[in-house]
DNA sequence: CTGTATCCCGTAAGATACTG
DNA sequence: CAGTATCTTACGGGATACAG
């Protein structure tokens, strides 16, 4: 098999791959949209789920909202809660975020060693 | 459409997810793989394609090489030059390289505007 | 040409404490 | 609980010059 020109890569793709890192940059924006893409969270709950300070997980989801990528609704509860959702624009990510899940689990076969493989099958909701 | 809770999202794809972003993490590590996916490239000319700076690249060149996502050739050529191209391993990563590109035109679309998509279908090797 | 060595700066992001 | 305000630090990454 040819180790190369498999993919007629133009310009324009390259502007766009920079577009969608440029949205989803930082080391938190795909892990956020990942974990909401199973249920939506509460703040506070989503600080925990995924270990992120409040300071950067409120950035973060400023941002993410200002893109149409997370919904935020103020629940009428006592005391205020705020709900985390994804949105239908966010859905169209999927495929990016199981490429990366996909490929993460094959680079870790490939590279870290083709002995651990097996990961332990923790705790799952 | 519903908008919620889609994926079953577990634990250990949350994982592979960071180890992904691990490897490709930076403004630069997918453009430089998705600019060789196109062809092999000399080090002075990948520098000047993609506009980053010689020790950027020199950096970035070598945590890719040590993930085993690009192959360095030295040509015995005078002076000498260095071929930079992918391997079978990084070719797994079209799946990522790909949604992103789709997600970004798809992106611009919805976020940016729904008034500029023609781009002036620039120059194109 | 292929890198490396310095220098420099902005920013991502953590710790912690505080307000509504 | 949801978020903000400070403070601090580490690091990514650019500019430039230099070495082999």
């Amino acid at each position: 098999m040819s180790t190369t020109c498999i993919h007629p890569v133009k310009k324009q793709h390259i502007q766009a791959l920079r577009d969608t890192m440029d949205v989803v940059n930082g080391k938190w924006k795909l892990v956020i949209l990942a974990t909401l893409l199973g249920r939506k969270f509460r703040f506070r709950e989503l600080s925990r789920e995924i270990g992120i300070t409040p300071r950067v997980l409120a950035k973060e989801l400023q941002e993410l909202e200002m893109n149409r990528l997370v919904k935020r609704t103020v629940c009428d509860t006592r005391p205020i809660t705020v709900e985390y959702e994804i949105t239908p624009h966010s859905q169209t990510l999927t495929n990016v975020v199981d490429a990366m899940v996909e490929w993460g689990l094959l680079h870790h076969e490939t590279v870290v060693g083709k002995k651990r493989v097996s990961v332990p099958a923790e705790a799952e909701g």
